[in-house]
RNA sequence: UGAGUAAACUGGGCAGCCGCGAGAGCAUUGAUGCUUUCGAGGAAAGUCCGAGCUCCGCAGGGCAGGGUGCUGGGUAACGCCCAGUGGGGGCGACCCUAAGGAUAGUGCCACAGAAAGAAACCGCCUUUUCUGGAGCUUCUAGAAGCUCUAGAAAAGGUAAGGGUGCAACGGUGCGGUAAGAGCGCACCAGGGGUCAGGUGACUGGCUCGCUAGGUAAACCCCACCCGGAGCAAGACUGAAUAGGAGGGAGAUGAUGUUGCCCGCUGAAUCCCUCGGGUAUGAGUCGCUGGAGAUGCCAGGCAACUGGCGUCCUAGAUAGAUGGCUGCUACUCUAUUUUUAGGAGUACAGAACUCGGCUUACAGGUUUGCUCAUAUA
RNA sequence: CGGGGCGUAGCGCAGUUUGGCAGCGCGCUUGGUUCGGGACCAAGAGGCCGCGGGUUCAAAUCCCGCCGCUCCGA
């Protein structure tokens, strides 16, 4: 992965706004019609959105741990889900991840190993 | 050198790549794109105090209610800070201290103890009466009188003693007395008066025998302070506390103004329930230049204040600070004893802004002072 | 941002107003009863009263500061 990332050829690595789920409803949408999958600390709802791009939210409950382990938790999130947008084969899906109990103790690799695990699982990967 | 005490600072470092937020500039109808600059803390935390700011039919009165509580300063203000005073702890440097009033009143002080607050009880002493015993004297020879002693009753004196208890009516000693008592004296503890010093808390001297427990973080009294709500405050826009339906209250006063009353205000209003969601399931402003930071000089023991110069240092809104790599610093671990490998890096994340307090904090640096030991 | 409630034995709760013995029910242990078990009877163990200070002779209770859980309102 790192070596790919190095390479210029492949694709945006951005996350921009547009990028976000944002509002309220836009979470309940999810929560309602999406199919959901989930590990041990980390569920993943995923609905079709029909808009071109895909969407990500992330949600983390006060359980978690406090305010510094939710917000770094937040950041892994969004950190692996960037670096794995090249090889997300389709496109036009909302995204929420949740961080269950005991996802606070978790280092950037394992983060990254189950976002990828749960994604090729949701058939998004090749 | 070791132990301790007080205070200040730091909060891994350097380089590279990817990514995020904001400002400015350029391009662009716009969304955006490019360049460049900046981008978490000492506690940002807990939300415990104090203010600024904003609104509430001005902030008026009374009663409640709340807070503070040695003195003097500082400050925009404070429950904070500084300098002192008293008390307690420590050999010491130093630390702790809600520290006004207990003769304004009320309450409480379990168990024990005579008694937990001003009085009774036991006891001690004196006098009188009665009863018993011993001794002496008189004499009419078994009675009287006197002295001593034991017991009971009555009248009085006294608060020394009473195995208790956290606490017992100032303490110890000598004198004194029928027995006793600050009744008198010496020393000690406290209190009143007066004089001196100090702005003051208070300290020191002299003098008065003046000495009725503790608890006010029990009610309370005294002195001082407090209008309420909080940036989801509030303002603006292109309908913007939208516009609707049903029920109820209302000039006999709704509503608002802290709880209550008075006073003020004064109605297409107010309260409850249901349903609805607009062009973007709103946006912009408030939103960061301020009791700001820093250097020098001056005043002050200090907190702090004044003058001059320099600087601009986060402004998000599902909420920007992250990830990876290399070298290095520290800690842990197993192998090895020399290097290499692995894991980890304190507490913790701005949300209107300041001044404080409290709490959390791996490791490291510096300074002042104290004690002990050693050497010179 | 503002406000309220609760932490006591393994579990569910009293006691806090008015300071002085830490209690109740279920559960647990031992013994009895029964052929055995349950039920019943008798005896017993089990507590830093969430944590740390302070006031007081004495604190679960009063005061101060923290910690955790939970519920409202805007």
């Amino acid at each position: 992965m790192k070596k790919m990332n190095s390479k210029k050829s492949n694709g945006d690595k951005s996350f921009r706004k547009t990028e976000k789920l944002r509002k309220n409803y836009q979470f309940q949408k999810v929560y309602k019609q999406g199919k959901s999958l989930a590990t041990k600390n980390t569920v993943m709802f995923i609905r079709k959105n029909f808009k071109g791009c895909n969407r990500l939210g992330v949600s983390i409950s006060k359980k978690v741990g406090k305010s510094v382990v939710r917000h770094r938790l937040k950041r892994l999130y969004i950190e692996a889900f960037r670096n794995l947008k090249a090889n997300i084969v389709k496109s036009g899906f909302d995204i929420v991840i949740i961080g269950r109990k005991g996802a606070g103790s978790m280092t950037y690799s394992e983060v990254f190993s189950e976002i990828k695990g749960l994604m090729s699982w949701g058939k998004l990967l090749k």
